[in-house]
DNA sequence: AATGAATGAGCCTTCATTCAT
DNA sequence: GATGAATGAAGGCTCATTCAT
């Protein structure tokens, strides 16, 4: 990929995470992209489409960065399921994330617009395949629809600490929030999600 | 309350839910209030301090309008938390909701500016002790820091319904999204919430 | 007179001397009046004429203050000579003036409005008029229309001290500026000022 | 340089110089120019930064057409001060002057900004040079300074002409200020600064 | 292929002023 | 007599975009 539009992208989608939208120029993008104020639509046409850009770029990275280990065949769907949702917080709060990739997605779905069908399509829906695959196995009673419930209720407790940060924050008190850490917070939900399908705990640690 | 100051109030609260603080421009706003441009800066000085009173403004409304039932005495500790879960779906998803107080208020929680503290302590904290107070009754063996985490866990499944409406929808298909009510909804979180705590489950129907 | 009204007037004058006409704003001299931001239309009609009711004042204010002493009769012109001078640098240098009179004056005269005329006539003029009494008697020979030329040097020298003081400041250094005093400033002008009219000097301390 | 840089400058010169910098708008200059109202911040960052432009440009234009003719090396001091008198009377008095230069720099140095300091070190200092050099020859017996008051003395009277224009017209009267011409004055000067000196006069004219 | 110059619409804010009370 | 509310014009500035090179 040509360098330009290649830092260009990413400069705007670390903006764009990090202001919105609205908030970030074109300008602050071009400078610190160390490109000329007209790269941008020279390169994409305009604003909305670097944004695009920009979100589908995300999108890739996060998609490869994601992929779930190989099953080791041997695991239960206890076990798979704690991964899953360690592997969920890994992603969300490790510190050490090139950054915007989530950021960025997770705006997009709050606020839906042009570029959030592809999102969905092409990187939520393969996850929820997973855990719609590891749910299958751990309540082998229940039908297809029955299913979306549990995976939205799992799902929703993991990103409620990552969009509600500043709530938990706020509420907890800075020293205990910080004392929050990927394996307690993933164990915690496991458990609880577990439990709420009926499977005896304790015993999902891979 | 003077009148023009608080069709402004209304105007502004209602876009800046709609589009978020850079995209509303004060034109727009004092257009939708029948007010001159000029009354912003006179009511609230400026843009920033408009937004800060809307948001204010929604808290106050919303907080007024969550009252929970008093609980008549004689609920069990699973109805009153099937109660509490309901009311947050009605409030979320009550589609003759005059509009968009609570929309605000979350995209101020999601993006914290320097509203958020109050809306915490004012909106959800209170909240928050209500909700300890019936989970105080259903855990009675847990510690006070132990409840926080299950608190998130209900409240997470219930925000996730609301914050991110965009992924269910393209998920699970528009048909199947108008299918779905509160009272199905609440049913379904209180029952896997309920049983994830060890609680029998079916006796909550208030 | 009204006590708002004097308040506005001595809010305004300060203000316009300190930031000239257009800079100032009503605004800022009815907060400084402790008067409501109407009271400058009311009291005076517009800004402009509460401008030129400040330079009247000034006026007043300066006209007053500045009476010569009666000369006592038996004082050489070459003595009164020293006294004007005098009179104007302690005029124009003294820090514990009220203040703004005498900036406001000379803004006027040195940017003229339709303030201007009056200022002159009623300010200027008078104090011309001693002076040319002075130098009446110390040129004798000349016509009146030669006296004119005098006046100005004379004049000229004085005020370039207040005019230009930031070149002063900066051409000689601020060490240097701070030993500048009326008393020599007085002196050097008038050794010149008698020099250049054929006047032997040494004798005009009063 | 750019020609629309260019305009911008030679306009805002002009009408800062004419209104002051607060009187005068973006938009005006803008207009003048022929330039699209953003120009200015395009070219100049901000409106004081045009304004710097501009007097920073009055001063070069003015630096250059202020070089004293070289003295012909056979001329008298006297003659020489002369020569620099008129220079200064023709540069203010000068009807052809395309402008607003001297106008700007004056209105600067009355009332110091951010430029002044530029303006004396480049423009004026070198002109005070070139004035005490002549002081020297004439006043071989006084220190450097005591030099400094005689200086302020001859350009205070100069200047006088300049800033007071509007006194001197009001008390002469149009008609006989009308009369005044650069000849006479800077001969009146001359004459009355040199005579001042304790120097005879009469054989100063080159 | 890429850029510096330039554009015009629109931003938020402040202005002097007026009006109803 | 005096004021708080409100007005509309204009302020400086920034925006995304376009154009000629």
């Amino acid at each position: 990929m040509d360098d330009t539009k290649s830092r260009l992208l990413d400069a705007a989608g670390a903006i764009f995470a990090e202001k919105g939208y609205e908030a970030a120029s074109v300008r602050e993008i071009c400078q610190r992209a160390n490109a000329n104020i007209a790269a941008v639509n020279y390169h994409f046409g305009e604003k909305r489409q670097l944004y695009v850009a920009a979100v589908r770029e995300a999108q890739c990275a996060q998609t490869m960065q994601l992929k779930l280990p190989r099953w080791s065949g041997e695991l239960t769907p206890e076990q798979r399921l704690h991964q899953y949702i360690r592997l969920m917080f890994e992603t969300m709060l490790a510190s050490n994330r090139p950054s915007w990739h989530l950021e960025l997605m997770l705006r997009e779905l709050a606020r839906p617009t042009e570029a959030c069908e592809a999102v969905v399509e092409d990187y939520i829906r393969p996850m929820a395949e997973q855990l719609k695959a590891i749910l299958n196995d751990l309540t082998p009673g229940l039908t297809e629809d029955d299913r979306w419930p549990i995976g939205f209720s799992i799902v929703g407790q993991v990103l409620f600490y990552y969009v509600h940060q500043p709530i938990i924050r706020l509420l907890i008190g800075q020293a205990a929030y910080e004392t929050l850490n990927v394996e307690a917070l993933a164990a915690h939900v496991t458990r609880f999600s577990l439990a709420a399908m009926g499977r005896p705990a304790g015993e999902s640690s891979p």
